[in-house]
DNA sequence: CATTATATGTGTACGGTGTAAACATATCTT
DNA sequence: AAGATATGTTTACACCGTACACATATAATG
């Protein structure tokens, strides 16, 4: 689940204790996990200080707010989704096999990250900086799509509108994970699994 | 964009001034407004009272708690769409004809509707029985969907998943209407229409 | 009509929240 | 050794949803 980034600075910060997990990993590995138990409103920081054994002051000394703290786990999210995608794509096959996979992987990479997935595509930010690194992030992911796409239309020796494509892909999954997401607690879905399925065939068809 | 819908009871009830709005109505108002605007969890049962002049408790009069509040706000929306749903039902056509305008009309319904669609479907509900109450009225939208799909298998004389079909086509919709609504204000979508447009063919395709 | 019941508003209070500010100490630098 | 810096705690504040007690305006009933 904590998606393995590597740190960018591997400094012994001073802890009492020798060898152990930094604060700040741990306070972002228990919100990772209270946030996806209970949900990011429902968990407070003092919970999470609690949880680890500090105070929740000394949370504020490693991120700026909740928020924050929120959105470090989502830019990991994002980060571990690229990673994948791009291992997903370096996998034998067809490149509709290959499409087909990356769009398994995106689908499934949100319904494991929920909290993540809504923070991310279910909150409208206000236009600024931050919803600009988002927007460029995100753009990151649909570089993979869009080359998943143009490889399959190459393969077929078809011309296809790459971008619109793209993008209906992009809709179709986002279309299964927010529903998912936001209803899968109360609503009967029938057979999520095999509906994921079906739309991924269904939007892909046309590189059969 | 209140989505006119008939009052249960036409009764005027003790008000000073008369020929006034209902303060259910003006709290229902407010309350949709501003969870659209900023998020169900930022806006407090205060802000929504001083927005329309009224004290905080008042509006425990008229909705058991926040959440009530909130699903008051979704069967409205759920009201709407049915409505508009079986108008376009009625409308001529072959069987594929009315299911494609259908869809138009829940993702049209949708856009012209943002704050009810961010309030009703990018709003996550704790589970608990004010969100079985919601799915069970969304069911009954659902409803129009099973029976386009359901005709347009008895015409085209196919068998199909009626269930799964209609559950792909909602998911569907729901991407191009949530992806639209969230994001339109930072985001290059290329032609959106013809996106909606190309969608709507690409999962109905096999009623061709 | 007088009276009671009900519907609908307000004010106050409680236990929760995120976090700013001031302070304490442990570690690093010089 | 001494000062600077990093990292923790304690306290305090403004805000939250809402339970509770109270006021009043309308409806129902004798």
């Amino acid at each position: 689940m904590p998606i393995a980034i590597k740190r960018a600075s591997g400094i012994r910060r001073g802890n009492s204790r020798r060898s152990h997990v930094p604060l700040r990993d741990q306070i972002r590995d228990a919100a990772r996990d209270l946030f996806a138990r209970e949900g990011y409103e429902s968990v407070s920081m003092r919970r999470i200080g609690s949880k680890i054994g500090c105070s929740p002051m000394a949370i504020y000394r490693h991120y700026e707010n909740k928020e924050e703290l929120l959105l470090s786990i989502c830019e990991e999210t994002f980060s571990g989704m690229i990673q994948v995608l791009d291992e997903t794509r370096l996998q034998p096959g067809t490149a509709l096999e290959r499409l087909r996979r990356s769009l398994r992987t995106i689908v499934d990479f949100h319904l494991s990250h929920p909290n993540h997935y809504k923070v991310t595509f279910m909150t409208v930010m206000p236009p600024g900086p931050v919803a600009e690194r988002k927007v460029a992030i995100g753009q990151r992911a649909m570089d993979r799509l869009r080359a998943g796409v143009r490889e399959c239309a190459t393969e077929k020796g078809i011309e296809a509108d790459v971008e619109m494509t793209a993008q209906v892909l992009r809709v179709a999954m986002h279309g299964i994970a927010s529903m998912l997401i936001t209803t899968s607690q109360c609503y009967p879905w029938k057979e999520p699994e095999r509906m994921k399925e079906i739309v991924i065939e269904t939007v892909t068809r046309q590189f059969e």
